[in-house]
RNA sequence: GGCGCAUUCGUCUAGCGGCCCAGGACACCGCCCUCUCAAGGCGGAGAUCAGGGGUUCGAAUCCCCUAUGCGCUACCA
């Protein structure tokens, strides 16, 4: 039985998929994987108005980015194909077909204006809203005559006017709808394309689809589905409705609500292990603490009965701490990996190219400090530049003097000029000097911290200077002490 | 307006009748550690379990009503 588990994830290329979206996939992807069964791809494109170019590629991107693989679909193919429902036409123009000969669809040759105007009276009524089956009972021979005319025509599934739709749903349990209160939606568009119920239904059957998990935003849609599977004849799949995510406006995820794209994550500097760690927490719960985990474990442990009813919030202060959990379980290699596209994007052209095995000594030192992998470039970039640049008048610590700041610097000089460049050693040094000098190494540090990195933030010194090395600590050691005195026009 | 779904700390959630005057995490606050910033450790504040009725010896957990939120109500998905 588990081997029959097909599940598929169906995006619409009308746009970039955002963080709701890609949840769905991940966790059809989770389901199927976790029950040995087959996770398919299907581009949903019948929607030739706002089909956006570089949609499909941005999708399948975003699949890749996060580890999630498909066994059937766009660029691996697979029995059930073609994957994309416009290369399919012929099979909805099949079974529309089938349904108008067996008086379960109809042809509606209703006008948009009439349609418009319909609905604006039955606003005014404070009516159910939808289609009036105006031409559920045309005659033949007027249908005759509309066609005769070439009037545009869609076809529209006629609903049981009595009765009512039950589904199990495997997340939310039973729900039902009386069928009187669904209008006769259409099938196929005036373009001949199918609409996404006539496709999908048709696409589900045929590709074999064995459980369909989708948004809680498709509920509605439910019992139209399930009757087109009645009419055609079809066992339904099982379905499961997932919580929907929210933007902190709780409102439905869109544009509005930041960075839509998934790829726009990777550009921000998140991590695909984070950002599917942090998704999949978003209706799902392993159990009452554990929430950082590694994909093993969600594979082992993925199951509908743990996935949640409410929609969920999407947070994005928690995905970066968890960003930020997942940067520190990087080891130098890895990290380094990460930053490296985003330094090669960020720092100035001069800086490059970073060599890596200077950065590989440099990765340890942030890691703990980084959060989001695009702030490498900002957070390393006195690593690279020759002399950074910084106000001189910040050498002096607050309770310093000028001179003593001056003083302390030249004998940093001058001890390090022969020094072992290595953090205990270095430390040693620098700590006696504190003392010798009677500065605080707070003070002390603080200032030969300006010097050496031209901030008021870096990692620990010591560890900095030892990876900064003698030839690049000695001439910001001078250069410092040269601005205090004045001697220099740089800063 | 109609239909549907949902409702536990600000947020993500645990809880499927007694272990809960509700546990964990993010964020927040305090302390510790400390050369700065982080990270880490410890502690704190934060939920009358939306409200009201039932059922039961016993309810966050079951039922009903109300309220609120969200979704759908397109020749979009």
């Amino acid at each position: 039985m588990a081997n029959d588990i097909r599940v598929r994830y169906a995006p619409s290329p009308t746009g970039l998929p955002h963080i709701g979206n890609i949840r769905t996939a991940l966790f059809n992807w989770l389901f199927a994987r976790h029950h040995g069964g087959k996770f398919i791809v299907r581009i949903e494109d019948t929607d030739r108005e706002r089909l956006t170019p570089g949609a499909v590629e941005g999708i399948l991107d975003g699949l890749e980015w996060l580890d999630i693989d498909w066994d059937e679909g766009p660029g691996v193919g697979g029995d059930y194909g073609p994957y994309f429902q416009s290369e399919r036409l012929p099979r909805y123009q099949e079974a529309a077909n089938r349904l108008i000969g067996q008086g379960d669809a109809y042809r509606c040759y209703c006008t948009r204006e009439r349609l418009a105007r319909a609905r604006a009276e039955q606003e005014r009524n404070k009516q159910a809203i939808g289609y009036d089956g105006y031409c559920r009972n045309l005659t033949d021979e007027q249908r005759r005559e509309l066609e005769a005319e070439g009037t545009p025509s869609v076809v529209r599934f006629a609903m049981p006017d009595s009765g009512v739709t039950q589904l199990h749903d495997l997340i939310r349990d039973d729900v039902e709808w009386r069928n009187e209160l669904v209008d006769d939606f259409v099938l196929i568009k005036s373009d001949g394309f199918p609409t996404y119920h006539l496709a999908v239904v048709t696409d589900d059957h045929l590709m074999r689809i064995s459980h369909v998990l989708r948004a809680e935003e498709w509920l509605s849609s439910a019992p139209r589905h399930l009757q087109l599977y009645r009419a055609l004849g079809y066992p339904p799949p099982l379905y499961g409705h997932l919580p929907m995510i929210l933007g902190p406006d709780r409102a439905k995820l869109s544009k509005r609500h930041g960075a839509t794209s998934i790829l726009e994550y990777r550009d921000d500097g998140y991590l695909p292990d984070a950002l599917r760690n942090f998704m999949v927490l978003l209706g799902w719960s392993l159990d009452d603490k554990t929430e950082v985990m590694p994909i093993a474990t969600m594979l082992e442990n993925f199951t509908l009965d743990r996935v949640g009813k409410p929609a969920a919030i999407f947070d994005r202060e928690k995905l970066s701490w968890m960003n930020g959990v997942y940067i520190r379980g990087m080891d130098a290699e890895e990290l380094a990996d990460a930053m490296l596209p985003h330094l090669n994007r960020d720092l100035p052209a001069e800086l490059l190219p970073v060599d890596r095995d200077y950065l590989l000594r440099i990765a340890p030192l942030v890691r703990e400090r980084l959060k989001l992998v695009s702030e490498s470039a900002d957070m390393t970039a006195y690593f690279f530049e020759e002399q950074p640049e910084y106000d001189p008048a910040n050498l002096v610590q607050r309770g310093m003097t000028q001179e003593e700041t001056a003083a302390a610097l030249r004998n940093t000089a001058e001890n390090l000029a022969t020094a072992d460049f290595a953090a205990p050693v270095l430390e040693e040094l620098l700590r006696a000097a504190s003392e010798e000098l009677g500065l605080t190494p707070r003070r002390f540090f603080g200032t030969l911290r300006w010097a050496v990195t031209g901030r008021n933030v870096s990692p620990p010194l010591f560890e900095t200077m030892e990876v900064l090395g003698r030839e690049r600590v000695a001439p910001r050691l001078q250069a410092a002490i040269d601005r205090l005195s004045g001697n220099s026009g740089a800063g």
